[in-house]
DNA sequence: CTTGCACTTTAGAATCGTTATCGTTACCTT
DNA sequence: AAGGTAACGATAACGATTCTAAAGTGCAAG
């Protein structure tokens, strides 16, 4: 069981062991998204971190993300529909499912055991799709988010 | 059961019906569309329909997909990762789930019963994200197409 | 503690996918 | 035939992402 400020730790090592260099750029990066659960696009995290660090460029926020995701230590969640299709990031690596709110377009992690597919999984696949592997199966929940109910935007 | 062919003369019908005129244009898009299981993207059928409709604008295409999505004729996929990530147009209305190769990229469709929750569902979302309303599941099978599977691309 | 260099950053331009604009055309109604 | 509405084609605009070239810097070896 990780505290929370841990994380940003832990990614900052991984980061280290995939032969990335720490540079201040990618540190403050790490720290601001490491801890957010809100799945925040690229363009989220370079308004938050332009204050402090006002000679940033986006480039590296992309790269640095796409560094992260390739790394395997951050997810990369799209969704169709709702305004601005912006690619969203996960700094959670735990397998987990996705609730997409319908009409927030709030996304929320859903724990989940293992991603592997079931046996029924791998026999429906097989056959509808004779020949294909599955190795993972991911589910996006939707719906309405529990602010949305109350107040539809 | 519907013939193959049947699918074209229902979309248009119902495009129809949905208040939208049938134009040449639409037609074709229609046809060229309708019978497609691939997932084609916008560029997809454009380029497909150029021969034939050599001053078609590119703006038709996606004006025409868009009203058919939003009439409820098509559905739209997004996937993260490989290559290009335009978006991919599916006039499959039945409930089914997504098969994504991680190789090549390709799309196939799994039919489902329903997309409608189970009880257990509701049940995991209720306890991980309390007042979330879930009304509908997706799954995404990542695997390995046959294709694939014998020459890795 | 220096030094060197491969890796990074930056700023801005380029590209990609998609949407909006606008003048023109097609068609339906009267 | 006139007027109105919807759709079209061409192209500009737009947001998201990637690329490029030049200048800078982490960090491992000395």
């Amino acid at each position: 069981m990780h505290g929370e400020a841990e994380r940003t730790s832990v990614m900052l090592r991984d980061l280290r062991r995939a032969g990335l260099k720490l540079t201040p750029q990618r540190i403050a990066i790490v720290r601001q998204f490491a801890e957010d659960l809100s799945h925040p696009t690229a363009q989220d995290l370079f308004e938050r971190l332009r204050p402090a660090f006002p000679t940033m460029s986006f480039a590296t926020v992309y790269n640095t993300l796409d560094a992260l995701a390739r790394a395997g230590l951050a997810g990369v969640v799209r969704l169709p529909g709702k305004r601005g299709d912006a690619a969203r990031f996960d700094p959670n690596t735990s397998p987990h499912h996705h609730a997409v709110c319908d009409s927030c377009g709030t996304v929320l992690d859903l724990p989940a055991g293992t991603l592997a597919p079931t046996q029924a999984a791998v026999r429906k696949v097989r056959h509808a799709a004779p020949g294909f592997t599955v190795s993972a199966v991911e589910r996006i929940y939707r719906g309405v988010c529990a602010a949305c109910a109350r107040q539809p935007s």
